[in-house]
DNA sequence: TGAATAGTGTCTTTCAGACAGTATTGG
DNA sequence: CCAATACTGTCTGAAAGACACTATTCA
C-alpha cells in the first residue's frame, strides 16, 4: 500500500503494521418528524470554535465515534439521537456511507448516516438548545448546510419516499393513536401527493400492522376509529408501490 | 467527549482538536457472479503475517482505506474490484457498513461494504491468484468467514434477492448478448424459484431495458431472439413484485 | 337541515398466474 | 415426423384507480 504515513495506531496496537494515516469516522443523522403538515428535519448549528470547519453553518446532527463510548455505529447513532431529541427507540435505519478526501477540510473522512423517524409529540419534548426543525420543500432544506450534508439529506429524503411508496414508514411518524385518515394524511405529506382512500384504506387494514381500539377520534363531524400500531417494530412492505409512477 | 487518548491525527492536521484515537476504516466487497447455474461469491484466503488476525481464512475482498491513492469510498471499491478480478465497471451499489469495537482484535474498526454483479465471462478472465469462486447454497458459503464477513454476506444475498423481485438488477449478470429464457434462467437462479414465462416476457420486454439485435442464440431446436442491455447503466425499478410471498 | 368528514360499494383497469396452443429449428 | 425449446394467446384473479354513495357527528 502506498502513502503510509507515521501515525499511532489505536489502544491495543501490537505493531502489527497499522501505522499509517486513518481516516476520520463520523455519524450522522438525518431526523425527520411531521410538523404543521409538512416533513421536517431536524438541523444543528455548528460552533465556532478554533478549527472547526463551517462555523455556524447548520448540519445534520452527528459526531465522530468514540471509540471508548460507542460499541458499535447503531449505538454511536443512537446515542446522538437522544443527545439532541431525547428519543430513546425511534425508526432508525442505516441510510449509506459518504467518504472522501475532500468532504471534511481537516482531512480523509468517512461518516455513516442514519435516518430515524419520530412522531411529532416527540418532536418538541427534550429538543438540545443548538437545535432546530427545518421544513423541507421540493428543493431540500433552506439553510446551506455543512459538509456533504445536503447530498446526505437528498439522499435520506428520496429514501424516504421510495420506501413510503410500498411500505408503513410512515406508521413510525404517527403518535400512540391515530386515525386512518391521519395516517394517510401523513403518506401523502411525504409523498406530496394524494391517494386514494379506499385503495389506502384497503390496503392498511388487510396489513397485519394495526388495530383499533376502543375509542373514537372527535371532531366537528363524524368521529373516526383510533388504532394503534401492533407489536412489531418492522415495518410492513407490499407487494406494489402506490401508484405507477407515471 | 471522553475517552480521548494521544493518536496523531492525519497529514494536514493544524491542531483543531482531533487528538483522539481513531478506528479502523476499511472497504469489503462482495462480488457475484453466476457460474454452472448458480450464485457464486469471490473469497479471498487471508495471508498469516506477524499481526495478521484470522490467518490463512477466507474472507471478501477488501481491506484499507488508502488516503494517498483512494478520493473516495467508491473509488476505493473499485481499485479492490480490479486487482481481484480486472473487472473495471461492473454494476457496484453500497451495500451498508458495519463498525464495532470488537469485529476486528486490531482495534475499533468500521468496514464499509460493497456488493458487485459481474457477468460469468468476466469472472474467470483476470482473477488474483489469492481469489477462488465460492457457490452460494440456502445457508451462505461452506468456508467460515473472518471477522463479521458471514453477516455481511448475508446481508448482501438478502439484499440481492429482495431487489431481483422488482428490478432489473440480473441483467448485470448477464454477457453482452443473451436471450429471454437465459435472462429468465439468471432470475430464477438468484431468486431459486420458478418464474411464469409469458409474464417475464412482457415485463422485461415492456420495460425500457432490452433492445433485440440482428441476430439469433442457435441450438438443437428453435433459434431463440438476442438481446443487449440498452445504454441505461442504472437497473429499471417495476411496481409489482414478481409474486405476492405467499 | 346542512356542512364536513368517515367509511363503503361498485365498476374499470392493469398485470401476474396458469396453461394451452402455435412456431421453428435439428435429427 | 418427433423432440425440444421459443414464443403467443386466452382466461382468471387480485388489487389499485376512480368515484359515487351512505353514515355520523356538530352547529
Amino acid at each position: 500500500m502506498a502513502g503510509r504515513q507515521g501515525q499511532g495506531g489505536g489502544a491495543g496496537e501490537k505493531g502489527g503494521g497499522l501505522d499509517f494515516p486513518r481516516p476520520l469516522t463520523t455519524v450522522d443523522i438525518v431526523i425527520f418528524t411531521i410538523r404543521q403538515e409538512a416533513l421536517h428535519v431536524l438541523l444543528v448549528r455548528r460552533g465556532h470554535a478554533e478549527g472547526e470547519p463551517f462555523p455556524d453553518a447548520f448540519a445534520l446532527p452527528g459526531g465522530f465515534v468514540d471509540v471508548a463510548r460507542d460499541a458499535d455505529l447503531a449505538a454511536c447513532a443512537r446515542r446522538k439521537l437522544v443527545e439532541k431529541t431525547g428519543v430513546v427507540s425511534p425508526y432508525l435505519e442505516q441510510l449509506g456511507s459518504w467518504g472522501s478526501a475532500t468532504r471534511d477540510p481537516r482531512g480523509w473522512s468517512a461518516t455513516h448516516a442514519y435516518f430515524a423517524l419520530i412522531p411529532a409529540s416527540a418532536a418538541e419534548a427534550a429538543l438540545a438548545a443548538d437545535a432546530r426543525w427545518f421544513a423541507l420543500d421540493a428543493t431540500g432544506v433552506k439553510p446551506k448546510l455543512a459538509f456533504d450534508h445536503a447530498e446526505i439529506l437528498q439522499a435520506a429524503v428520496q429514501r424516504l419516499r421510495s420506501k413510503v411508496e410500498y411500505t408503513s414508514l410512515p406508521a413510525f411518524l404517527m403518535p400512540e393513536e391515530f386515525t386512518l385518515p391521519e395516517l394517510q394524511r401523513t403518506y401523502e405529506i411525504v409523498l406530496d401527493r394524494a391517494l386514494e382512500k379506499s385503495a389506502f384504506r384497503t390496503r392498511m387494514l388487510s396489513a397485519d400492522l394495526i388495530e383499533p381500539i376502543a375509542k373514537m377520534r372527535k371532531g366537528p363531524n363524524r368521529p373516526a376509529q383510533l388504532y394503534r400500531l401492533k407489536a412489531a417494530a418492522a415495518p410492513v412492505y407490499f407487494a406494489r408501490t402506490f401508484n405507477a409512477p407515471e
